[in-house]
RNA sequence: GUGGCCGUAGCUCAGUUGGUUAGAGCGCCAGGUCGUGGCCCUGGAGGUCGGGGGUUCAAGUCCCCUCGGUCACCCCA
C-alpha cells in the first residue's frame, strides 16, 4: 500500500465527481451574485477566539471538534471548522457599507469521527448579509437556500423553522425552562441530565425518547417571545408564504452555536439518512458583530455542505451528463510537433481539443481520441503534411466513420461547421 | 469520543477445514501486416494479500496491536 494518503475524514475529489462539485458551485454563485451579493474569501484559519467567542465556548464543536494548533510565532490558531465567524470577523475589521452582502465557498474543518457525509474537511457554500435586522432580508436568505437547491433538481426538502428570540426574551424563556427542567431532571435521557443546566436549550433539540416526552410539556419559547421578536417572525412566515415557500415551523429546531438570535432555520433532504440529512442551514445572528469587538449590527445568513448537497443529488438521479470531454482530438503520425502546433491553433480558436503524446501508434491515438469523447478526431501524416492537408474522422453523431481532407487554411472553419 | 462490520491488482470481487509460483471480470498496454477508434481474438504489465507483531513445519486464511474505510450513537453541513 501506498505510504501515504488522504488523512483521515478527507478525501481527494477527482474529474467525474469534481464536476460535479463544480457545477454546484456555479450554480450557487451565479444566483447569490444574481440577489447582490459579493463573493469574500478570508483566511482559512483565524484566532481561535474567533470561533470560540462567536460559536460559543460551550457548543460541540468548539470543545471537541476544533484544528486548534500554535504557530511558528506562538499565535494560538484554529482551523475554520464553519463559515460564518470569519465573514462576521472580516466585517468588523473593515467596516464595509452597509447592508453588506457576502456570500463565500470555503472547506470547513471538524475532528469527528467520519461517516457517510460527514468528513473532517467539508466544503460549504453561504451567504451572510449584515447590516439589517428587516425581516425581509431573512426571507430573502432563505428563499436563496431554498432556490439553490431546487434549482439544483432537488425535490425531497424539508425546511424547518424556528426563532430563538433575543436579548430581551430569551434569558427569561431559559430561566424558566431550567426551572421545568431542574422539578424534571429525571425524565431526561442520561446526556442531559448532566449537561441540561449549562445549556437547557439543548435538550429540545435533543432525539432521544425521554427528551422527546419531556420537551412536549416544556414552556415553548413560541409563547415567551417578546413583541419585537414575535413580529419579526411573523413577518419572516408572511413571507416565505408571500414567495410560495414551504416550511415547517419547529418549536423544536435549535441550532448548535450560540450566536443565533431570531430566526433559525434548516434544510433537510428526504433522501439521506436522518444521521446526515442536513444540506443547509442557518439564521439570524444579531450580537455576534459585538462579541467580536465591532458595533452591534445584525446579521443573518446560511451555510450549505456541498458534500451532502453532492449525496442527496445523487440519491435524486441528478447531474446524469457531466462528463468533460473535448470536441476536437488531434491525432499525429510525424512524431508530434504537428500535433503541438495544431491543438495550439485551435485552442486558439475556442476549440476544445486534445492529443496524444509520447508518438504512440496511429490505432492508439485513435482509441484516446475515442475515449477523450471528441466527435471528431483531425489526422495529420506525411501524406497531409505534403498535400497542405488535415484529414477530418468524424468519431460519432450520425456521420460518424464519414472522413475528409481539408486544406489547413479551412480547417478552423469546417471543424466549426461539423460541429454545430 | 463509544460500539458493530470490513480492508486481496487502478476498479468490482473470488480465494474451499491454514498447505505448492495468489486468481477472475473490467480497465490499461501491445499485437491481429505498411496510416484508421468503439466490437472480437491473442498476449502482456500490474499485488511485500492495509501495516506491524505473534501462533504454526506452513497464514491472504487464526490471535493481538495499529492505520484506514464503513455504519450506528453523538454532533452537524
Amino acid at each position: 500500500m501506498n505510504p501515504f494518503q488522504a488523512p483521515a475524514g478527507t478525501r481527494d475529489v477527482l474529474d467525474p465527481e469534481s464536476a460535479r462539485f463544480a457545477f454546484v458551485l456555479e450554480r450557487f454563485s451565479k444566483r447569490v451574485r444574481r440577489a447582490g451579493y459579493g463573493l469574500v474569501i478570508s483566511p482559512m484559519f483565524e484566532d481561535l477566539g474567533v470561533f470560540n467567542r462567536s460559536i460559543g465556548e460551550d457548543s460541540e464543536v468548539v470543545t471537541k471538534e476544533m484544528y486548534e494548533f500554535d504557530d511558528k510565532g506562538g499565535r494560538r490558531l484554529a482551523l475554520r471548522p464553519e463559515g460564518t465567524a470569519s465573514v462576521v470577523r472580516a466585517f468588523v475589521q473593515h467596516r464595509p457599507q452597509i447592508p453588506w452582502k457576502a456570500w463565500y465557498a470555503t472547506p470547513a474543518f471538524r475532528y469527528e469521527r467520519p461517516q457517510a457525509g460527514r468528513y473532517r474537511q467539508h466544503h460549504q457554500v453561504g451567504v451572510e448579509a449584515l447590516g439589517s435586522d428587516d425581516p425581509d432580508l431573512d426571507v430573502e436568505v432563505i428563499a436563496l437556500l431554498d432556490g439553490y437547491l431546487r434549482d439544483l433538481g432537488l425535490r425531497s426538502l424539508d425546511l424547518r423553522i424556528n426563532s430563538m428570540g433575543d436579548l430581551a426574551c430569551r434569558p427569561g424563556y431559559e430561566s424558566d425552562l431550567r426551572a421545568f427542567l431542574e422539578v424534571n431532571v429525571d425524565g431526561l435521557c442520561k446526556e442531559h441530565r448532566e449537561t441540561w443546566h449549562r445549556n437547557p436549550m439543548r435538550v429540545l433539540d435533543c432525539k432521544r425518547p425521554p427528551c422527546i416526552e419531556l420537551r412536549s410539556r416544556a414552556p415553548r419559547l413560541r409563547e415567551s417571545l417578546c413583541d419585537d421578536c414575535a413580529r419579526h417572525f411573523a413577518r419572516v412566515l408572511e413571507g416565505l408564504d408571500a414567495l410560495g415557500i414551504r416550511y415547517e415551523q419547529d418549536d423544536f429546531l435549535v441550532r448548535g452555536f450560540d450566536y443565533y438570535t431570531r430566526t433559525t432555520f434548516e434544510v433537510a433532504s428526504g433522501v439521506l439518512d436522518a444521521a446526515q440529512n442536513a444540506v443547509g442551514g442557518g439564521g439570524r445572528y444579531d450580537g455576534l458583530t459585538e462579541l467580536l469587538g465591532g458595533p452591534p449590527t445584525p446579521g443573518v445568513g446560511f451555510g450549505s455542505g456541498i458534500e451532502r448537497v453532492l449525496l442527496a443529488g445523487e440519491a435524486e438521479g441528478l447531474f446524469g451528463d457531466l462528463d468533460s470531454h473535448v470536441d476536437v482530438f488531434v491525432v499525429d503520425l510525424t512524431g508530434g510537433a504537428q500535433a503541438r502546433d495544431l491543438t495550439h491553433l485551435l485552442r486558439g480558436a475556442g476549440l476544445s481539443t486534445d492529443r496524444a503524446f509520447d508518438d504512440r501508434s496511429m490505432k492508439a491515438q485513435l482509441r484516446q481520441a475515442d475515449r477523450s469523447g471528441a466527435t471528431v478526431a483531425l489526422i495529420v501524416g506525411r501524406d497531409e503534411v505534403e498535400r497542405d492537408v488535415v484529414t477530418i474522422k468524424l468519431l460519432r453523431g450520425t456521420q460518424a466513420h464519414h472522413q475528409e481532407q481539408t486544406p489547413r487554411l479551412d480547417l478552423i472553419g469546417r471543424v466549426k461547421e461539423l460541429l454545430s
